[in-house]
DNA sequence: TTATATTTTCAGAATATTTTGAAAATTCAG
DNA sequence: CTGAATTTTCAAAATATTCTGAAAATATAA
């Protein structure tokens, strides 16, 4: 297989990968771009080699940017602006884990913090095994985000394969 | 709050929190219906309480079937299918992992294995640094599904709040 | 078997999401 | 400043996903 078939075929597979996550295929897309982009590229490029609309690239560049995983680099001299993303693996999963966490575990757990006051407290039979479910999703949520935080934490052993020790 | 509203808010709110996840909205609502359902129920009592068609009940069981969470059970004299759903939370949330795991993680990996095959090797720095890359996301999905194969095997410790203690 | 209840399917409709592209805003060299 | 280069915005168009509902298939009682 050819390096740019190679390339082609990894940013279009991530593409298919995001969908699956509840991520946006071209944000993923343009994601893949720059991970396999030696040094930082444009707008223009990204237009160009994905062939997607100048807005498209701007917006999925800035929620990128929201996401932690890409960054705008100013070349002094030039005018256009470039971009790069985090090629350390190992600090984009961290980045993804925390900022999912953050925007959806934390509200998880906050609703079900509200859905516990029930009127009457466990009087009949059915409050009582509501009430119960939702403390059960609730205890669940909070191991996840312990668990999550240990990962986060957990750094380069990722990559030494040393992750299991860590997690005690 | 009443007990009606907050399984009506439980079962909204899932659904909102499925679509972040990449899963149908509709899919979500009706599994967290099922959640707070003490007892089976038919395609009617769904298409009644979250006010969907029959086509749109049908289809969505069939796929939570699929996932493993949901169960269909015939009541001997009653012509009706009544379905339910594994209450406990330890158990779903195993049996999500596992399902995601197989339709996503694995086939992840597959595809980065096809990718390290690149004509020449790693003659030059680019293509050596591609293929790295490669490497290190291969390497990440491995760890990923060593760590989801110790939480899928920690069973009811998760509710014990050692499953920090069992992961080592 | 026949009649009826129930489930399944799927084309088309409805809805939601993504993308475009051109105008507006911004930036910056001269 | 001025004006060209560049970025940003966002209404409308394109696309993708979900949902409906009625017809077809299936199951079961009599």
């Amino acid at each position: 297989m050819k390096l740019t078939d190679a390339k082609q075929q990894f940013i279009n597979s991530w593409g298919g990968f995001g969908t699956q996550w509840g991520i946006n295929r071209t944000m993923a897309q343009i994601h893949a771009l720059l991970l396999v982009s030696m040094n930082p590229i444009t707008q223009d490029d990204i237009m160009e080699q994905l062939t997607i609309s100048r807005g498209n690239v701007n917006m999925n560049i800035r929620d990128l940017i929201g996401w932690g995983l890409v960054e705008r680099i100013i070349i002094s001299g030039e005018r256009k602006e470039y971009f790069t993303a985090e090629k350390d693996i190992w600090k984009v999963a961290t980045q993804i884990i925390k900022e999912r966490k953050k925007r959806e575990l934390d509200p998880m757990i906050k609703l079900l913090g509200q859905l516990e006051n029930i009127d009457g407290g466990k009087k009949d039979k059915e409050t009582k095994q509501f009430i119960e479910m939702i403390a059960d999703i609730k205890k669940m949520g909070a191991q996840a985000d312990r668990v999550l935080d240990v990962l986060i934490k957990a750094e380069e052993n990722w990559f030494t394969g040393n992750i299991l020790k860590i997690l005690k």
